[in-house]
DNA sequence: CTTCTTTTATTGACGGCGGAAAATAAGCCA
DNA sequence: TGGCTTATTTTCCGCCGTCAATAAAAGAAG
C-alpha cells in the first residue's frame, strides 16, 4: 500500500481560506479581485488568504494569459491545481463496486470496477481494500499522494458518525464503515448516502455550481433524489431525506416494494417498467435493456410503459418544486439511456403540476457515465479534507 | 401617532451578540453558562455581549430565584425583558385585516381586527394605518416604544424588498408594500408571506424551538406549508416554496382552481369540504361551520368528507416527511376547528405513506388562535429589528 | 465561626482575522 | 517617458472571542 501520509492537512484554518478555495474550485480561474467579490470579502483579505494555498500548492496562478481587458494592470487568474492531490471514489452497489481515482478538481484518472461476490460487510471491505489498493498503485505511479477516500452507499449513512445505519441492498445494519475502511486502507474515509454524494458532486463541480437551492433526481433501479437548501444538502433530521421514490403520484397504481401504492418509483423504476411491459405486451423482457430496445422498436405497450414511466417523474420532480422551490432541477441516473422514451412525459407532468412560479424552475437531464456516482463519493471526499479543520459552523437557529 | 421613535437599532453589533440573544429568547431564562454552551461560545464572551444588552434594557437578570441546585455560587439567569419594546403585526386577508400589539416575547398584548371593504392597494394602506394607528395609541397608553411592524401577506413575498410580487386573494402585483407603509406608519416594516410569518413564530416562540429541520402545515382555507431546513426559514429560489396544497394526491380526484386534479386542497380545502358534503348528502351547508356541525351531528357523507380531508393532509404531510426529514411537522390552522373529524385519518395516512425513518417525524397538532397569523407578522417584525445590523451572513456556497 | 469546596461570573491580556486606505505593480496609450 | 487604469500587496488597526486567572456566592466540613 504505498507511502502512508500521515494526516496531510488543509491549510485552510479560516472560515475565509476555506470559502475562497471553494470559490475558486466551483468557478474555475478567478482574478483575486473576483474572487473577494464573490465571497463577500476585502481583496486583501483574499491575498493573505491566497498565499499560504499557493504555497502549499494546492492553488496556482493561472498562467495561461486570458483575452486581455486591455486597460489597467493585467489580471492574475488563480486556479486550482488539481494535480497537487488525489482522491479515491468508491460506490457500492448490491453487485458491482465501482472506483475511480480523482484530482483534487474531481477530474477522473482512472476508473475500475469488480463485481462484489458477498454482501458481508467484511467482505465488502476486503473488496474496496483490494480496489483502493489498485487505484493506491496507480497514484504512486503518477506520484502523487492520495488524501482521503470517499465510500458512497445506498440507504441510510450518518455521515458525521461514519456509519451505514442501514442498507436494504446490502442488508447492513449499523456497520461503522468509515471506522473499518480507514483501519484496512490508511485514508481518511467519508461515508456518505450515493445520492447526497451525487448532489455534492454536482454542486461543487456540476450543473449545481453557484445555485443555493437545487435538486438532484436520479432515475435507475430506484429513483431517488439529493436536495440543497440554502447552499448545503439536505440530510434530514433522522439521516434521510430526499425519498421522492416513495412520494405518492397514483393512489390506484401499482403496489410498491415499501408497501403503499403508485409510488413513483412503482412506476419508474426499472423493475417497475420492466413488469408492466411484460404485463401488458406479454413479451418476457428480461432487463431494462430489452425494455428500452422493445420500446425503440416502436412498440406500442413499451412505450407507454415508459410514457407512464416519465408522467410519475415528471409529477415527482412537480412536488420538489412546489415543495422547496428550487432554482434548478438536474435529472440524471442510468435511467436516462431510455431518455428518449420519457423526457417529453416528464417535461408536460411536470408543467402541468407545477404551481405557479415553480414552472420557472429549470430542468435540466443530464447524462451520467457509470463512474459518476463514484466520482460523487470522492467529492465527498475533497470535501472533507477541506473541511477537515472547518467543523464549526453550525449556526442553529436562525 | 405617539411619539417617533427614529431608528432606535438593536446594539448588537456582532453575530455573536445576536446568537446569544436570540437564544435566551427562544429559550427562556438561561445561565450565561447555559448560554455559552448552546451557543458554542466561551462564557466570557457571553458575559461581554450580555452586558450591553442588559445596559440597554433588552435582557435582565432573572430575580426570580429557581430552585437552586444547592452547590456552588447560585446561577444568575437571564431573560428577555418583554416589555422593552413592542411590535405590531398585522394580517392582510381578503376580507379583513388582523392586528396584534406584541411585547419582545412575541406575547400578545393587543388584538384587534376590522373589515377590509376594499383590496385595492390604497384602500389597503388606510386600513392597516389606522389599525395601526389604534395599536400605537395603546401602545403610547403602556408608555412603551413600538419598533416595527410586520404584515403578513398571502402568495408571493419578496421579503428582501418588501414588495408583494403577486397575491391571488388580493389580486395585487407587484406591490411595493414596505415601503409604502413605513411611509405612512412611521415604523421599519417588514413584509413577508402570511406562512413563513407563521412559521418563523414557531421557530422562535413556538414548537419549532431549538429545532433546525421542521414544517408547519396549515389548514383552512387554503392548505399551506412552511419549511425550516438547516434551521432557516425557506423562501424558495423564486420566493415561493411550501406549495403543500398543490401536492397532488389524487390524480382522479376533483378538479383544483389550480387547473389539475387531485390536488390537496381540492380535498381538505374549505371550500372543497363545503362541495364534497353538497354532492354526497344534498344538503346545503353554507359554510365550514355548518359542515362541522353536521359531521357532528353524525351525518355519515359528512363525516367521509373530513376523512377524506384528513387523508389528503396526511399523505402531504408525509410527502414533505419523505422529502425532508423534518423532525417535527406542526399542524395548525382555523381547519383546526374539525380535528377531532380527522387527526386519526391523518395519522394513518401519514403513517402508511411515510418511509422508512420518515415516521419517526414527530407530528404535532396545535390550535391556532384567530390572531396567530398576525402574532407571525409580529414575530418577523422582531426578527427584522433584531437583524437590522446582522445582514452579512449569506454562505452561498458549502 | 472559620475554612474549604464547588460552581458561576468577570476580568484583562492576547492572538488573529478581516477591513480600510495607501502604496505599489503592470500593463496600455499618447 | 509620463499619464491613466486596474490589480495586487502592504501596512496598520479595530475588535471579537479565547485563555487563564480571579472574584463571587453560596453550602459543607470541621
Amino acid at each position: 500500500m504505498s507511502s502512508i501520509h500521515p494526516a496531510e492537512t488543509f491549510p485552510a484554518n479560516t472560515p475565509a481560506a476555506s470559502q475562497i478555495f471553494t470559490t475558486v474550485l466551483s468557478h474555475g480561474p478567478l482574478t483575486r479581485l473576483e474572487v473577494a467579490r464573490r465571497a463577500g470579502l476585502s481583496p486583501a483579505a483574499v491575498t493573505k488568504a491566497v498565499r499560504p494555498l499557493i504555497e502549499a500548492g494546492y492553488l496556482v496562478e493561472d498562467v495561461d494569459e486570458p483575452a486581455r481587458p486591455a486597460l489597467g494592470r493585467p489580471a492574475n487568474p488563480v486556479r486550482v491545481d488539481g494535480g497537487r492531490a488525489l482522491f479515491i471514489g468508491v460506490k457500492v452497489t448490491g453487485d458491482e463496486i465501482i472506483g475511480v481515482l480523482t484530482d483534487l478538481c474531481c477530474r477522473i484518472r482512472v476508473a475500475r470496477h469488480t463485481p462484489l461476490p458477498d454482501r458481508e460487510p467484511k467482505a465488502v471491505l476486503t473488496s474496496v481494500a483490494e480496489l483502493t489498493g489498485e487505484l493506491l498503485t496507480e497514484a504512486a505511479d503518477l506520484g502523487v499522494p492520495v488524501l482521503g477516500l470517499g465510500i458512497a452507499v445506498s440507504g441510510d449513512v450518518d455521515r458525521g458518525a461514519g456509519v451505514v445505519r442501514y442498507s436494504p441492498f446490502l442488508e447492513w445494519r449499523d456497520v461503522p464503515l468509515a471506522e473499518l475502511a480507514a483501519a484496512t486502507t490508511g485514508l481518511p474515509v467519508t461515508v456518505d448516502n450515493d445520492v447526497r454524494a451525487l448532489t455534492v458532486a454536482e454542486q461543487w463541480f456540476g450543473a449545481g455550481v453557484g445555485l443555493s437551492d437545487f435538486a438532484v433526481v436520479t432515475v435507475g433501479a430506484g429513483i431517488g433524489c439529493g436536495l440543497v437548501v440554502h447552499g448545503r444538502v439536505v440530510a434530514g433530521a433522522h439521516g434521510v431525506a430526499g425519498e421522492i421514490g416513495h412520494v405518492t403520484v397514483d393512489p390506484a397504481g401499482p403496489r410498491c416494494h415499501c408497501g403503499n401504492r403508485g409510488c413513483v418509483e412503482a412506476i419508474a423504476g426499472d423493475a417497475a417498467i420492466v413488469r408492466r411491459i411484460r404485463e401488458t405486451t406479454g413479451v418476457e423482457v428480461a432487463d431494462t435493456a430489452e425494455a428500452v430496445a422493445l420500446a425503440h422498436q416502436g412498440n406500442a405497450g413499451a412505450r407507454e410503459a415508459y410514457a407512464r414511466a416519465g408522467e410519475a417523474i415528471g409529477r415527482g420532480i412537480a412536488t420538489v418544486a412546489n415543495l422547496l422551490g428550487p432554482e434548478r432541477v438536474i435529472i440524471s441516473g442510468e435511467g436516462l439511456a431510455a431518455h428518449d422514451l420519457f423526457a417529453e412525459q416528464i417535461r408536460d407532468a411536470f408543467a402541468a403540476a407545477a404551481f405557479g412560479s415553480a414552472d420557472r424552475c429549470d430542468v435540466q437531464t443530464r447524462p451520467l457515465p457509470f463512474e459518476e456516482w463514484a466520482r460523487g463519493a470522492a467529492a465527498t471526499a475533497i470535501q472533507s479534507f477541506i473541511r477537515a479543520d472547518d467543523q464549526q459552523h453550525q449556526h442553529q437557529n436562525r
